[in-house]
DNA sequence: TTTGAAACATAGCCTTGGCTATGTGACATG
DNA sequence: CATGTCACATAGCCAAGGCTATGTTTCAAA
């Protein structure tokens, strides 16, 4: 046990934390999907979010009804899958710290595949402190750019 | 295996992988707390393991149904939860990638509690090849312990 | 030795995130 | 303008991981 005894934060806490992160994982992914298909194709399909997602088709639509639930997405049947203002932010959001994080896992000497792929489960669990301390270590690294 | 030169790991990929990975986060969890308790008091009871984990006991107890079916634990009823070989060895494999994630955090200028709380989400999803890299840059850095 | 509280098991329910199978809407094309 | 195909929706199932409520065991203390 490392806990020190001022601190208030116990083991129960941090599993707490990282069941919450978890909850909203999926959510943050497909938001940053559909902001990316859009980006490339200039709209979001169903048949596309569920592809590049590696799931059945109606994982996504019932995933692009949690995130209409969730007011981060609207859609019309048959139409495409828009995100919401709230739902491009957190898409923004979501890909910017997913950038960071391969970055500074290349920059500590991991390869880059092997970022590529871990990235996808580490960032939803790295706070803003954290995301922080990952932008200061990679600027101190490399001035330019 | 992909064998594929031009796209080896494709969006989908990536995804799956972060799936698998959360899959058994929480059964290392299980089992990296049955080791520090044992450890700590020479027994792990499932109702020490419920409130350490922060969750209702009857949810302990099915975690730990799950640790038997997968071959990582024994119990008797009534007596104490034990790890098999198995269980041990993937409870120290756990314990000592955590340690490193923390570490390697705070060398990184992560404050140190929050470092504990982002480790508790992010280990799982370190891989091998990744957790050398932070065993490499800890060493670098600090040649003494 | 009885008994009552604490520890544990069991039953039953919920949500999430998968799946398959199958129904239905949209649309190009013959 | 009929129709086949593809995109999407819906229904229904599963396992995991949570919960509450309610039996059972165990064990110590009266």
């Amino acid at each position: 046990m490392s806990t020190t005894p001022s601190s208030p934060v116990t083991h129960a806490d941090r599993f707490a934390r990282a069941r919450e992160a978890q909850s909203v994982a999926l959510l943050e992914d497909y938001a940053e999907l559909i902001g990316d298909l859009h980006a490339e194709m200039g709209e979001a399909r169903v048949a596309d979010i569920a592809a590049r997602m590696g799931v059945a088709q109606p994982t996504a639509t019932k995933a692009v009804a949690r995130l209409k639930r969730e007011g981060l997405a609207t859609s019309r049947p048959y139409r495409g899958v828009f995100l919401t203002d709230t739902g491009t932010a957190l898409a923004d959001r979501v890909r910017r710290r997913h950038r960071t994080v391969v970055s500074f896992l290349v920059a500590v000497g991991v390869p880059e595949d092997v970022a590529e792929l871990d990235a996808e489960g580490i960032e939803h669990h790295v706070s803003d402190q954290t995301l922080s301390a990952f932008d200061r270590f990679l600027s101190a690294r490399t001035p330019e750019d």
